[in-house]
DNA sequence: ATGACAAGCTTCGCTTGA
C-alpha cells in the first residue's frame, strides 16, 4: 500500500472540521500537514483527531497562522521554532514514521512588494532555507509541504500579467524555490505533470473558483533521495464546491513505502 | 481607484488574508 502525504490550508480548522472529515473519508490519508488552524494550541481539537487514528502535533496561536501534523503512525523530534525572530506559528518539522523526515510551513504572504510585511517574507524564506539545508543534511530523506504563497512559474497562475509585480511571483520569492530546488527538491505535482494547469487556491471573491481563476501555492517538494519513492500526486480541487470549503484546496502524493 | 468573501477578535466593525 502507497503512502499517502497531503497538505491542506484550511482556513481555521475549528471551522473546517465538517470538510475534514469528509475528505478524510473520501481519501484516506496517512500523514495530514494543515496550516492556518487559527488556533492556540489548548483550544486544538486533538481529541477528535486521536479518536480516528491520528496522532496529532501542532503549534496555534490566536486568530492567525497555526500549523498541524496528523500522522497515522507516532512522530518524533517535532520542532517549531525556527528561530528567536520569528514568534509566529508557520514552521513545524517532525520525523515520521514513513520513511521521511517531514517539514510543513505556511509561509508569509508578504502583502505588497514595497511592505514590511514583504520583507519579513524574504527574511523568514531565508531563514527556512538555512534550517532546511540543517536538516537535509541529517534527513536525506526529506518532504518539504505546505502553502509556500509562492506560485512556482507563470502557468501556476491564472492571469500572469495581473500578478506581475505580486508578493506571489516576485523574483526574490520564487528565488527561494530555485535554491531549495539547487539542493535537491522537487516540485512533486509539476513533476509528474509538466504542463498541467492545475490551482491549489482561488479567492474568495468574484466568483474565482468557479471560474477557475486560481493559484497553484500549495506544495509537496521531494528531497532527491526521496524522490523516487513518488508514485502520484494531485491536488483535490473538488473540494472548493462544498459548502463553506477554504479558499484553498489539500495537495497530496503517493509515496511508496 | 475600489471592493468583492471569509474568519476571528478588537465582536454589529476592524484586520488580515492572497
Amino acid at each position: 500500500m502507497p503512502i499517502t502525504l497531503a497538505s491542506w490550508n484550511v482556513n481555521s480548522i475549528r471551522a473546517r472540521m465538517p470538510q475534514i472529515e469528509s475528505w478524510l473519508a473520501s481519501r484516506p490519508v496517512d500523514i495530514l500537514a494543515l496550516q492556518e488552524t487559527k488556533v492556540p494550541d489548548p483550544l486544538f481539537p486533538a481529541e477528535y483527531f486521536r479518536e480516528r487514528g491520528f496522532v496529532p502535533v501542532y503549534r496555534g496561536q490566536a486568530a492567525y497562522n497555526g500549523v498541524a501534523i496528523l500522522s497515522r503512525e507516532p512522530v518524533s523530534s517535532v520542532a517549531a521554532e525556527l528561530g528567536p525572530a520569528f514568534t509566529d506559528c508557520r514552521f513545524l518539522s517532525a520525523a515520521t514514521a514513513f520513511g521521511f523526515h517531514l517539514v510543513n510551513l505556511y509561509a508569509p504572504n508578504g502583502d505588497t512588494l514595497e511592505s514590511d510585511k514583504f520583507n519579513y517574507k524574504c527574511t523568514w524564506y531565508g531563514a527556512l532555507l538555512a534550517r532546511i539545508q540543517e536538516l537535509l543534511r541529517i534527513h536525506p530523506h526529506l518532504a518539504l509541504v505546505g502553502d509556500f504563497n509562492l506560485a512556482p512559474a507563470d502557468r501556476d497562475v491564472y492571469d500572469p500579467d495581473a500578478f506581475r509585480e505580486s508578493v506571489l511571483t516576485d523574483r526574490r520569492i520564487r528565488n527561494f524555490l530555485q535554491e531549495l530546488e539547487a539542493l535537491g527538491f522537487v516540485d512533486t505535482f509539476r513533476h509528474l505533470y509538466p504542463d498541467a494547469i492545475a490551482y491549489s487556491w482561488w479567492d474568495y471573491r468574484k466568483g474565482a473558483a468557479r471560474r477557475g481563476e486560481g493559484l497553484r501555492i500549495d506544495l509537496i517538494l521531494l528531497s532527491r533521495a526521496l524522490l523516487p519513492k513518488l508514485r502520484h500526486a494531485g491536488i483535490a480541487g473538488d473540494i472548493r464546491s462544498f459548502p463553506r470549503p477554504s479558499d484553498h484546496a489539500p495537495i497530496w502524493a503517493e509515496l511508496d513505502p
